[in-house]
RNA sequence: UGUCCGAUGGUGUAAUUGGUAACACAACUGACUCUGGAUCAGUCGAGUCCAGGUUCGAGCCCUGGUCGGACAACCA
C-alpha cells in the first residue's frame, strides 16, 4: 500500500477540502488525533467507477493519516439486497488494492442495538408508533413551503408506544400497517425533519439475519448510528445526503452517542457514460450489454475485464480531485491514466488486425528464422523474445497504399519500409482479384538488414508490424468504443431516453493474426499490440484461440490528421 | 413559490486562507524515435456568474441578484 501513498503524494501537493477539515481536526486534537473512515455500500448492485472514487478516497485518507477504514454493508432493506452483491463488492475493493483487515461490518450486525436506540427515543418522548399508511403519511407531509399536518398518533403515550413497538417487532402486524416515527418538527423547511420514519414492518427474510426480524430500520436511523458505533470520525458521503445531515446530527445528540461527522462531496460523472445503478441495471436487464462485467460498462468488474489496472483507477481517482461542485470528467482523463500505467507495464506483441498477405520473393522457400524482439522498450527488465520469420507474412491492410498521399511513411509500390525487428522490404508487385481488390503483395527483402538495420546506414521512414503466416495464431479481437454517442447521455431530448444514444458501434469483432507467443496467454493479462492498442485477455479464451478485449487505443497522431 | 449546496480556461482541480490566477487532461507546434507509440520542448486558452460594498489591495470578506444542483420513498 506504500505504492498508493507515493502515487498520491507526488500527484498532489495541495489539500482537498476534506483533508483540510481532517488536518484542522488533527491540529485541534479532536478524536484524540484519530482518523477513521468507512466505505458503506448497499449490497444491491455492482460497484462502478464512481464508487471506486469513494473507495480510494476513504481508504486513501485512512492510509494518508495513519488511520483505519472499515468496509460496512448498509443492508437495511432485505427486499433489495443479496449475497451475490456482497461478494462482488468485497472482490472489487480487494482488487482495487485496499484492505479492511478484520473490519468487515454490516448494518444488520447492529439491529439489536438500533432497536434499543429506538426504545430510548420512545422513552424520551421523541418517537412514536404511527398507524398511518404510506400514502397517508405522504399526503400529510406537506410541501417544502407548506408544513406537514400532525399524525393523529403523534401524541400517543410512552407506554402505548413501547407496547406497540414491541408488538411490531413480535410480528403482530402486517406489512405497512404501522411505522415508528421520530417526533421532530412538522414545520421544518427540511422535509427530512418532518417526523421521519425510523422503522417499517417487512415480513421479509434478510440475507444475513434470516427471519429473525420483521421490522427494519430506515437508512437515516441506521447509517449515522452505525458510524457512531464504529467510532467513525469522518463519515464521507455524496452531496445528495447533505439535507440528511441535520437528522444525522439529531440522532447523535438525542441518543448521546459518539459524534461522527458527516462530510459530503460531489459524486463522479464521466462523459460518454451513465453512472446511475438504475440505468446500469436497465442496460443489463434489457440485454443491451452482456452483463454487469461487460467491458463497456463503467462498473469496476467491467473495467477490470476490459483490462483496466487497479493502479490506473487509483491514479484517476487521485487526479479528478474532491470538491462539492457538480462535475463531468472527460473520459479521456481516465484513458490517459490507463495508458500511463500500461505503457510502463504491458509487454509488446505483434498482431495484425486486418491481414494482408505479403510474399517475399527473394526469401528462401523453407527458411524460418527466429528473430529477437524487445518485450518492452520502457522496461529493460522485461527482456526479449523470439519471433519467427518466413517467406509469407501478414501485414496490416492500412500499412499499404497503392497511391499514397504525401507524408505516408508506410508501404507503397516501390517504397521500402522496415518490418519491425526483421528486415527492410521493398514492394515490387501487387496482386488483385477480378473485382480489383488487393489480395497479395510481392516484396523483396534486403538480407543485410537482418534485425532491422542496414549496414549501409540508409534510413527508412516507416516501421510496420507483421506476423509470419505459417506461425500465426488466430485471435479474436473485441474492439470497443464509447458505450454512448453522446457526451452526456443523461441529458435526453424531449420524449427521449438515454438508451437512444447507445453507440451501435460500441463493439466490433475482428479475426486477427497474432504472433505465436500469444497462443495461450493468461486471462486478464495486458499487452500492447504494437502500433494498434492495448489489449487484455478475455476469460472466453481457449488454448490456441485467444480472445482479446481492446482496453484502450494508442494515441495516433497520424490518424488525427484525417489523411486516411 | 421553501430550505440547503455550488459557481475559477473546453474539462477537472488549485491559489501559502486578503497580496495580483497555477497544475493536469484535451487541443495545437516542433524535436526525437526500429511503435506516426513513448519521451522532450513549446503554443493556445479564464481575469474568477453579475451588480454593488469593505479594503492600499478581493477569486477569497459583506449585500443583493442570476444560473445550476439536491430535498416532499415505509429506497440508500
Amino acid at each position: 500500500m506504500t505504492d498508493y501513498l507515493e502515487e498520491s503524494a507526488e500527484a498532489r501537493r495541495s489539500l482537498n477540502f476534506i483533508e483540510q477539515i481532517i488536518e484542522e481536526d488533527l491540529r485541534n486534537g479532536k478524536n484524540d488525533g484519530r482518523v477513521h473512515t468507512r466505505f458503506p455500500p448497499e449490497p444491491n448492485g455492482y460497484l462502478h467507477i464512481g464508487h471506486a472514487k469513494s473507495i480510494c478516497l476513504n481508504f486513501g485518507l485512512a492510509i494518508r493519516y495513519n488511520g483505519k477504514c472499515n468496509l460496512r454493508f448498509d443492508d437495511t432493506n432485505p427486499t433489495k439486497e443479496e449475497q451475490e452483491y456482497v461478494d462482488s463488492i468485497k472482490d472489487n475493493v480487494r482488487w482495487l488494492g485496499f484492505d479492511w483487515e478484520d473490519r468487515e461490518f454490516y448494518a444488520s450486525d447492529y439491529f439489536d442495538t438500533l432497536y434499543e436506540f429506538a426504545v430510548k427515543l420512545i422513552m424520551k418522548g421523541k418517537a412514536y408508533v404511527c398507524d398511518l399508511s404510506a400514502e397517508e403519511i405522504s399526503n400529510m407531509r406537506g410541501t417544502p413551503s407548506v408544513p406537514a399536518s400532525p399524525s393523529p398518533y403523534r401524541n400517543r403515550g410512552v407506554e402505548e408506544n413501547l407496547d406497540l413497538f414491541r408488538r411490531m417487532k413480535a410480528g403482530e402486524f402486517p406489512d405497512g400497517t404501522r411505522t415508528l416515527r421520530a417526533k421532530i418538527d412538522l414545520a421544518s423547511p427540511n422535509m427530512h425533519m418532518r417526523d421521519p420514519v425510523l422503522y417499517r414492518i417487512m415480513h421479509t427474510a434478510h440475507h444475513r439475519t434470516g427471519d429473525r426480524w420483521c421490522i427494519y430500520p430506515m437508512y437515516d436511523f441506521a447509517h449515522g448510528q452505525s458510524d457512531s458505533l464504529e467510532c467513525i470520525t469522518h463519515s464521507i458521503c455524496t452531496l445528495e445526503f447533505e439535507v440528511h445531515r441535520p437528522l444525522y446530527d439529531w440522532f447523535i445528540r438525542e441518543l448521546e452517542i459518539f459524534p461522527s461527522r458527516q462530510i459530503e462531496f460531489a459524486r463522479l460523472n464521466l462523459s460518454y457514460t451513465v453512472m446511475s445503478k438504475r440505468k446500469l441495471l436497465e442496460l443489463v436487464n434489457a440485454g443491451l450489454v452482456n452483463g454487469w462485467d461487460d467491458p463497456r460498462m463503467p462498473t469496476i468488474s467491467g473495467l477490470r475485464r476490459r483490462g483496466y489496472t487497479p493502479a490506473s483507477i487509483r491514479l484517476f481517482a487521485d487526479k479528478v480531485g474532491v470538491a462539492k461542485r457538480d462535475n463531468v470528467i472527460d473520459i479521456a482523463l481516465l484513458e490517459h491514466c490507463l495508458r500511463e500505467d500500461l505503457n510502463k507495464k504491458a509487454p509488446r506483441r505483434m498482431v495484425v488486425t486486418k491481414p494482408l498477405k505479403v510474399i517475399i520473393d527473394n526469401y528462401p522457400e523453407d527458411l524460418v528464422e527466429e528473430l529477437d524482439a524487445i518485450n518492452n522498450p520502457e522496461d529493460p527488465e522485461a527482456g526479449t523474445r523470439k519471433v519467427p520469420f518466413s517467406k509469407e507474412i501478414w501485414i496490416e491492410q492500412d500499412d499499404f497504399m497503392e497511391a499514397p498521399p504525401k507524408k505516408y511513411f508506410r508501404l507503397a509500390p516501390g517504397t521500402e519500409v522496415r518490418l519491425r525487428y526483421a528486415y527492410f522490404i521493398t514492394c515490387v508487385g501487387v496482386e488483385k482479384d477480378d473485382a480489383g481488390n488487393i489480395t497479395c503483395l510481392h516484396c523483396t527483402y534486403d538480407p543485410a538488414s537482418r534485425g532491422g538495420n542496414s549496414p549501409d546506414g540508409r534510413k527508412v521512414q516507416g516501421t510496420i508490424h507483421w506476423v509470419s503466416a505459417s506461425h500465426a495464431v488466430a485471435a479474436e479481437l473485441r474492439v470497443y468504443e464509447h458505450l454512448f454517442t453522446r457526451e452526456d447521455p443523461d441529458n435526453v431530448d424531449e420524449g427521449g431516453d438515454f438508451k437512444d444514444y447507445l453507440n451501435p458501434d460500441s463493439l466490433k469483432v475482428l479475426q486477427a493474426r497474432a504472433e505465436p507467443s500469444l497462443d495461450s496467454p493468461e486471462v486478464l493479462s495486458n499487452f500492447q499490440f504494437e502500433r494498434i492498442a492495448y489489449f487484455s485477455v478475455d476469460q472466453d479464451s481457449k488454448p490456441g484461440q485467444p480472445v482479446f478485449n481492446r482496453t484502450v487505443t494508442l494515441k495516433d497522431s497520424w490518424a488525427k490528421q484525417g489523411v486516411r
